[in-house]
DNA sequence: CGTAACCTTGATTAAGATCAATTCTCGTGG
DNA sequence: CCACGAGAATTGATCTTAATCAAGGTTACG
């Protein structure tokens, strides 16, 4: 938590900031610390700016009626989330009242995340057009994960969306090992299961030997095969 | 097909444009009709840039290796579709070779769209703010429809997903009778499941006496009927 | 008026959710 | 350092939803 505004350069919004700029978004920042499942903002809240990742994982999910919970998506740190609602109504009702689009919490404990208040930031946007070109390239990998999001729960079993995740971790670790950092419940509600599904499909691939599953660390065995099942 | 350049004008992304600026973007204009069914483009083809549809409509889908097709979205008049890639890679690799992020179809026949070839387009909006600002609004929009979208199926039932559309049709009719203009197979693809499943939850819904089907037309004779299902 | 696409209805099946019971893991306090 | 308890994970049995398979019926259009 003590930190200066360099601290903002890893921030992929901000990246293409000079100095100058930079230091006026740091003046904007409100950082603040969570711990394990703290909620950071609801669905029915209005609506405050936007939130960036310093530290720690964030999960933005739904709740359904009956308490089913979705997770739409995993924040990493240096990425910004609540994004959509800044320009939503630009050329509509600008006062317009807007709440959060879903429910964020943070995944783990010593989360840190920072809030750019919609009311300071904006007017900087209008006249920092590297920050427009920046929010419209996140923006757009935004929409292309959800695309990919939409896909995968509407077209692909368990099996496969697992199969998936799996594949696209292991393409971040490099060794043939992926360390889970939240828990499985968690990856069941991001896959659009329950942790009972979850955990007899893992048991499945391992029966396969395909993979090897201890507590938190998954070895991956058989990279192939578990190609196999993305696609198939 | 003969128009000039104020057709332009309906089409949100362009609709704070001055009259020079939506001469230029009209020269860029590539304009082509389309039958019930014909491909637009897939998503193995090699980007060349953004589409708007002037007339009739469009969807947007995924087809999973075993066939089933999931309509992502339906595009109205005077919206455009695949600007994601337009600013995905602005700031990596502007020449990474890029595909559309899904397929796209007319949904009926006579709609006509038009490409903006992303070579003419991104020296335009570089120099044009406004354009980048709608750019902005019309994604956080798109974005906000998927987030809804991810909800309902991840979270709802048939029942209460069809319910969510019926109502949402309701809303813009104001009458009280909801006309489909794509086929019921075009609706059950968008809901997430199949024809037969889809003519089921109707029938349910017309012995409840919730609705009275008749052919393409829908008569909602009990709307608090129909919310309740789209809440519970 | 005939054919093809569309839609409906019925029977069966399969995937995965739910319910229930244990076991495992790990952090906390004695 | 160990014991305890709570949350996490696993495993089994059952149930529910909706997909699939199959067969007619209806509509639209050349």
């Amino acid at each position: 938590m003590k930190h200066n505004k360099d601290i903002l350069k890893k921030i992929f919004l901000f990246s293409e900031l000079n100095d100058e700029e930079i230091s006026t978004m740091y003046s904007f920042c409100i950082f603040k610390n969570y711990s394990k499942n703290e909620p950071i903002f609801f669905d029915t809240e209005p609506y405050r700016g936007f939130y960036g990742l310093v530290e720690g994982l964030v999960k933005i999910y739904k709740i359904s009626n009956e308490g089913r919970e979705h997770i739409i998506h995993i924040v990493n740190p240096g990425n910004t989330f609540a994004e959509v609602p800044v320009f939503e109504y630009y050329f509509e009702d600008k006062n317009k009242p807007v709440v959060y689009p879903a429910n964020a919490s943070a995944l783990v404990d010593d989360t840190e995340v920072f809030l750019i208040p919609q009311k300071y930031f904006l007017p900087l946007a209008e006249k920092t057009p590297r920050i427009c070109f920046k929010f419209l390239s996140s923006l757009s990998k935004r929409l292309k994960h959800l695309n990919i999001h939409i896909e995968n729960i509407s077209l692909a079993d368990v099996s496969r969306r697992l199969a998936i995740f799996l594949l696209s971790e292991l393409n971040k670790s490099s060794s043939g090992i992926i360390t889970l950092d939240f828990t499985k419940r968690d990856l069941a509600s991001h896959l659009g299961t329950v942790t009972e599904t979850l955990s007899r499909t893992f048991a499945k691939f391992q029966s396969e030997k395909i993979i090897e599953v201890k507590g938190k660390t998954i070895l991956i065995k058989n990279p192939s095969k578990l190609k196999q099942y993305s696609i198939i």
